[in-house]
DNA sequence: TAACATTACGTTAGCCGTAACGATA
DNA sequence: TATCGTTACGGCTAACGTAATGTTA
């Protein structure tokens, strides 16, 4: 068997031409590579390169060596990796969500299943939320759209509707509704950690009317020191408090309005079925 | 990355259990391995063992790392393999046939074009033949089937009928032909390599009467100093030496008339083209 | 002469074995 | 006590760096 250190030379070398090249960017010394790559021949039994006027050139061999080299080198790199995220999938739970308020409920529900385990929890695109459960990195992923893949077991969990906010003396604050377009004027103050939502605001409103906060406290103070417009959501409202000097006015585009599903892998289904059941009862009891 | 002694190491622990019964199979010594285990273990971040009442037992973090410990020593030994093969086929034709007599005649063809490069061959079943070519272990094999495999390029190339020996003053001697069926009772010398013809005699004839010579020599010897029967062929009479004192009479049965084919892999078939040709515009000189 | 590879030589890191120790059945 | 694993210590292999040498453009 070849050991890693020499694949991964010989790939520095594959890669930069020359051995001088290659050693400065594999931090070693010219000579030690330059034996490093007869060992390698030596193990081999086979020539990989052609000395000639102080030049290694690559024989077609070599070239074919290389093409395995990366093989064997990613399949360690895979052991690595894979060994690291089962480790930190027995640990901990990890839920990948594509906005914040489902998360929060989603993040409490496993606290009580799962006391026993960390929760780690973060916000991220649907795509990367469906690789991070197929790799391990996630155990839950809270999605908008029901992904078409056999891997995945998926619930509905619940609904969110998009508010808009005003203060009580805003010209448009006896509206019953509005839409994206009707805002298209107004100065909105946004937080940045409301995930896929802010693909939507930026979509249909523009760049220069949003006001994007890092931190939420900035956001709270603005909106009470400003008339300033700002977002809210029916689910939010019922959990957390109304501010009385605003009103929150509905909005009609259908972008506004969204299902939320909890995913996880289809063969960890069992494992957490009575998250699951948790959830479709709640769903029903709101019904 | 991992160093591969480290997964050799490790793959031997989850094989024998214990650090002393892998130890003694990996020919190293017990606190050898029991360090090699805490760096990789140190190196991979997360714990494989459970240590306890001074037993280790794999965690479930080890076992899934041993299957892909398996996998990365898999590609490098896939590396190691497939390098020495392909060198050994820039360098050598390697040839690899069903039956003795075609392979002669090949032989000398290749040896006429390849005068560079070293000839190597040898008999082999139909099916190790066929794995040899797609892995390059085999560039050209000789077979009596047709195979139904889409890599193969594959040409017809000669006809062998076996031929019975015997002496002049034989009850059989002026028979005009002979079928299997006749020849039970009667002892034969052979010659071991001659290939699958040995799998035919086999089943068509008692083995008890089959006198397998492993020299040629002491074949010929005795075939001159008995009244045994032995076997030839009509190509062989072609161009061997006809024994004056023997009458050759053919057999009947379908399995003793065969076509050989000469196959190479598809995508090494414009190498070898003038080969083919001449095999070609040999098979029409025949016609 | 500048760039590149190889050879020579001394240093050092780290892997190994022996021996001693600790724990368990 | 026998078995198994870990720790401690010293030796030795072999990978490394520096320096010198050889070769070519």
């Amino acid at each position: 068997m070849i050991e890693t250190y020499l694949l991964e030379q010989f790939l520095g070398v594959v890669e930069y031409k020359t051995l001088s090249a290659a050693a400065e960017e594999l931090h070693i010394s010219q000579p030690s590579l330059s034996r490093s790559m007869k060992k390698l021949e030596e193990e081999l039994g086979v020539p990989l390169f052609t000395r000639e006027n102080s030049k290694i050139i690559l024989t077609e061999t070599g070239k074919e060596a290389a093409e395995y080299a990366k093989r064997a080198l990613q399949a360690n790199q895979e052991l690595i990796d894979h060994v690291r995220l089962y480790e930190r999938s027995l640990n901990s739970i990890n839920i990948g969500s594509c906005a914040p308020f489902p998360l929060s409920q989603v993040n409490s529900l496993l606290q009580e299943n799962f006391y026993d385990k960390t929760l780690l929890s973060e916000l991220a695109d649907d795509d990367k939320l469906i690789k991070g459960l197929k790799n391990h990195y996630y155990q839950f992923a809270i999605l908008h759209e029901l992904p078409d893949d056999e891997a995945l077991f998926v619930q509905r969990y619940i609904d969110e509707s998009l508010l808009f906010s005003l203060p009580k003396d805003h010209p448009f604050a006896d509206r019953k509704e509005l839409s994206f377009s009707d805002l298209k004027d107004l100065k909105i103050l946004l937080y940045r950690g409301v995930g896929f939502w802010m693909k939507i605001c930026e979509n249909k409103l523009p760049k220069e009317n949003l006001f994007i906060q890092d931190r939420m406290e900035t956001l709270i103070e603005l909106i009470e020191a400003t008339a300033f417009a700002s977002f809210s959501s029916d689910v939010i409202l019922q959990t957390g408090t109304k501010d009385p000097d605003r009103v929150y006015i509905p909005l009609k585009d259908k972008e506004s309005c969204v299902t939320y599903y909890l995913a996880c892998l289809n063969s960890d289904k069992k494992k957490y079925d009575n998250i699951f059941n948790s959830i479709r009862s709640a769903a029903l009891r709101r019904m």
